[in-house]
DNA sequence: GGCATTCTTCACGGAATCTTGACGGATCCT
DNA sequence: AGGATCCGTCAAGATTCCGTGAAGAATGCC
């Protein structure tokens, strides 16, 4: 793969690049904002690394610039020092893919990049995300943060089935058609499915992902930060 | 093989880096828990050996969190003081390969760790590992830690099923075709031979490794650090 | 070929979990 | 303010899962 480090600590960077040269990977790296979104720009990347402390340009202002100056849909993994809420939902919010937090083995690092492009390109990713949120389709493992989280059959099916619509919004119908087919159960047991998924996903957190569009249906999503 | 000592009696850390040096491998070291666990995500090791009793973070946490948080499969060898059941299984409960008893011989330590290296590399094709249970494909010997399990034919198909998909979840329809073809068995002899697994398998220790997803199917994985 | 052992299948009661249906109260749009 | 929509809660019903034991089938050993 083709990919662009964008990372200001010198031996980190260096770390980097031999590793993943020599698993095969052709490297470019820049050592601030200015030069790193420059190439970003200017070359095809298959996926983006992008330190957010830099000098010049932070990795936030750099990542959205990428995706709304330059209409670049490339994947970008964020390095972020700390693990806290504010980094994440600040580095979703511009449209990064992935993130990790330092340290970090090597071997993770690749793991994440060839997840990010395998999404990027044709089929569905086996892991879906909307902000800190994640399921993973296959070992149906559902989690938020760092913590792991437990759903019964019909939340979890109706959580994959917003996660996949995420950021549209899906009237009731749909959501009603997709899960029952033509034959919904009389009383909408949809909302009470809809209360336990809340009461695992939202409660116990302190930013909401999931959203009612009242009279319309719902929704889940990042929400804009205040 | 370039291999990391983590330990902090400096008299035993140079007589071990001395040995292994002298036979010809490349050694780091790390004096305490911390800088430990930072050299093993940076960096790229064959195997790591490491002390149980160390200042600033113990070894049984250090392997915890390389494998959960790092996600790292370095093969990690233990050395402990005491030759107690209850070192031995913390050491393999979170994610030790082997151990050694203080006091041993250097001999003794690279012929382990020869062991081990060779064993992690091979492990690819012939033998299927999740956590502490693994199964040969070829000699059919299934252990899980120092114990050798022993199991019916279609228990054990059932196992080596599960364990290559692993840690994907498996509908019960996906397992049934897999193992009977298009026409199984009426009654679901599938739960039986679940159970005669599980007695085997799980029952007798304290981690569980086969999970039932309700209304989907069986998965076999390590459970997530409550 | 006959016998003993092991394995597979089937059947049943009980336990656990999930889904549905119903209700009062809160909230939101007009 | 009024009507529609949405939320939280809970208990009954339905489904799924588990443990167990015994009958039928396959296998291996004299």
């Amino acid at each position: 793969m083709h990919l662009l480090l964008i990372e200001d600590n010198q031996d980190l960077a260096a770390n980097i690049c031999e590793h993943l040269e020599a698993r095969g990977h052709v490297m470019d790296a820049a050592g601030d904002g200015v030069t790193g979104l420059h190439l970003a720009v200017v070359n095809t990347y298959d996926a983006i690394i992008l330190d957010i402390g830099l000098p010049g340009m932070d990795g936030f202002t750099l990542c959205r610039k990428l995706r709304e100056e330059a209409h670049s849909r490339v994947p970008v993994l964020m390095l972020t020092a700390r693990d806290t809420l504010q980094d994440k939902l600040g580095g979703f919010g511009v449209g990064a893919d992935d993130y990790l937090v330092k340290p970090f083995a090597l071997q993770e690092l690749e793991a994440r990049l060839q997840a990010l492009v395998r999404r990027g390109k044709g089929g569905d990713g086996v892991v879906l995300r909307v902000g800190d949120l994640s399921v993973n389709v296959d070992t149906l493992q559902v989690r938020r943060g760092e913590a792991t989280l437990a759903l019964p059959p019909t939340a979890l099916k109706l959580l994959i089935l917003l996660m996949r619509a995420s950021p549209r919004v899906l009237p009731r119908r749909e959501i009603e058609m997709a899960m029952w087919g033509d034959l919904p159960p009389e009383s909408d047991a949809l909302r009470t499915h809809l209360h336990a998924l809340r009461a695992v996903v939202d409660k116990p957190f302190p930013v909401k992902l999931l959203h009612t569009m009242h009279g319309i249906g719902y929704q889940i999503r990042v929400p804009d930060a205040a």
